[in-house]
DNA sequence: ATCTGTGAATTGATTCACAGCC
DNA sequence: GGCTGTGAATCAATTCACAGAT
C-alpha cells in the first residue's frame, strides 16, 4: 500500500506553473484576511486574470486540494502552497550594493514579515562601509566571500550598477549561492544551476510602449 | 510594385516575442557602448541566455535586419528595435503613491534618460500633498482625474498599499490610461485593453525558493 | 446543481535544418 | 566558411469537456 503522495508519477513541473504559484498564494492570503473560507477556481481566476481550468491543472501537479461541488478551502490551500514554495521557513539574504536602490530595499518592510531577511550588506563605497543600516553593518564587497563563508545566506540580492553586476554575481556564485535576485538590466553569465531573477521596471515600461505607440499616436501630429 | 514593408503578411506577433525585445535592445545598447559594431545571433544569445534560433525568429516578425555571413549591425538593429518598441519619443507618466517606494521611484535617475518622465505625482497623505519632489508638486489623489484631464499622461505608476490599488487603478482607467506599471502584489480588475505590468520582487523570491527548498534542505536538521 | 481533477484535443512557442546570400 | 531567415517538425502550454464527487 502506498506511503507516498497520491501523485505517484512525479511529473516534471513546467516552469510557467511554478511562476503562477506565488500569485495564487498571494490571492489566497488576501481572501483569508477578507474572511473568505472557500474559493472556486472560477472566482480565484477572475481575480487573477487566469482561467479556471489553468488553476485547476496547475494545482493538480501537486495534489488534490479541492472539494467537488464547493471549491478550495482558502486556509488549507494557502498552507499547501506555502509548503510547496518553501515559505515555511526563514530565508537569509545578502544585499550587494547599498546605493539609493539598495537602501530602499533594506528599508522596505515587506520582506522580513514574509520570511526573507537581509542579514548582510556590502558595498564598494568606502563612505558606506562601516555604516549601520537597520541592524546590519555594511562591509566592503571584497570581504564578501569571507563573510558569506562564515555566515552563509540562501539568496543574493544584486543592486549595483550594471557594469559591476557580473563581478558581483561571479563572487556570489563562488560562495555557492544558487538563487540571485538582481536589479541589473541584463542577466549575468552564471552556471545553469544558479537561478537569476530580474526586477526591472524599465523593461516593463518598454514592453508596454510597444502597444501604446499604435494606440495613441497623436502626441505630436506628423509633420 | 510593393510600397509596404517586405513582410507582406502582418503576422500576429506573439506576446512572448514582444517580452524579449526590450532585452535585446538593452544588450545591443551595452554592445554599442563597448564599441562592438556587429553581432551574431549566437553571440547575442549567449549573453542573454536565449537560443540563436529564437532571436532570429523573433526578429523575423519585424523585418530582415541581418546580413548573412556576418550578423547584425549593432547600431542599426538597436535603432530598429527602438522604433518597434516606440522608444523614439518621450512618455509621460503619473505616479500615484509617494511613500518610501514612490519617492524611490521619483529619485531613481534611470527613467528620464530613457524617455520616461514622471510629470505628476499624487498621494492621499496630507503631509505629502503640496510638497515639491524634484520639480513636481504632489497633489491629493482625489484631484487625479481633474489633473490628468488637464495634463494627460501615457502611463500610470501605482505605488500605493495593496488595499488602495484597485481604487487608484479605477481612477486611472477612467482617465483613459491604457498602460499601468503597478507595484501592487495582485493585478487589479481592469478592462482588457488596459495593460497592467507588475513589479514584484517578493513574487520573484517566492518563485526561487521553490527550487531552493529541495536544494539546500539542511538549514535545520530535521527533528 | 455545482465544482474538481484530468486525459484528450487544441493552440502556441521553440527548435531544427537547410536554402540562400555575403 | 559563416550566418541569416524561415518553413516544417517538434515540443510545450492551454483549453476542452466530462466523469466523478459532494
Amino acid at each position: 500500500l502506498p506511503r507516498v503522495s497520491r501523485k505517484a508519477r512525479v511529473a516534471r513541473i513546467p516552469e510557467v506553473v511554478v511562476d503562477r504559484l506565488p500569485l495564487y498564494a498571494r490571492a489566497l492570503a488576501i481572501l483569508q484576511t477578507e474572511g473568505q473560507e472557500v474559493v472556486s477556481s472560477a472566482e480565484l481566476g477572475e481575480r487573477l486574470h487566469v482561467t479556471p481550468a489553468q488553476i485547476r491543472k496547475d494545482l493538480s501537479y501537486f495534489g488534490r486540494f479541492g472539494k467537488q461541488g464547493s471549491g478550495y478551502n482558502v486556509e488549507r490551500l494557502l498552507e499547501q502552497l506555502q509548503l510547496i514554495l518553501g515559505l515555511d521557513r526563514q530565508w537569509r539574504m545578502a544585499l550587494v550594493g547599498v546605493g539609493k536602490l539598495g537602501r530602499a530595499i533594506l528599508e522596505y518592510g515587506g520582506f522580513a514579515p514574509r520570511g526573507f531577511v537581509v542579514t548582510q550588506a556590502f558595498d564598494v563605497d568606502t563612505d558606506m562601509v562601516g555604516q549601520k543600516l537597520g541592524d546590519i553593518v555594511v562591509r566592503h564587497t571584497n570581504e564578501l566571500e569571507e563573510a558569506l563563508s562564515r555566515e552563509p545566506v540562501d539568496i543574493g540580492i544584486v543592486a549595483v550598477p550594471a557594469s559591476a553586476a557580473q563581478k558581483v554575481i561571479d563572487a556570489l556564485v563562488r560562495c555557492g549561492i544558487k538563487a540571485i535576485l538582481t536589479y541589473a538590466p541584463i542577466p549575468a553569465q552564471a552556471p545553469p544551476d544558479v537561478e537569476q531573477r530580474r526586477v526591472d521596471p524599465m523593461i516593463q515600461l518598454q514592453r508596454m510602449t510597444f502597444r501604446l505607440k499604435d494606440l495613441k499616436r497623436p502626441t505630436k501630429p506628423a509633420s
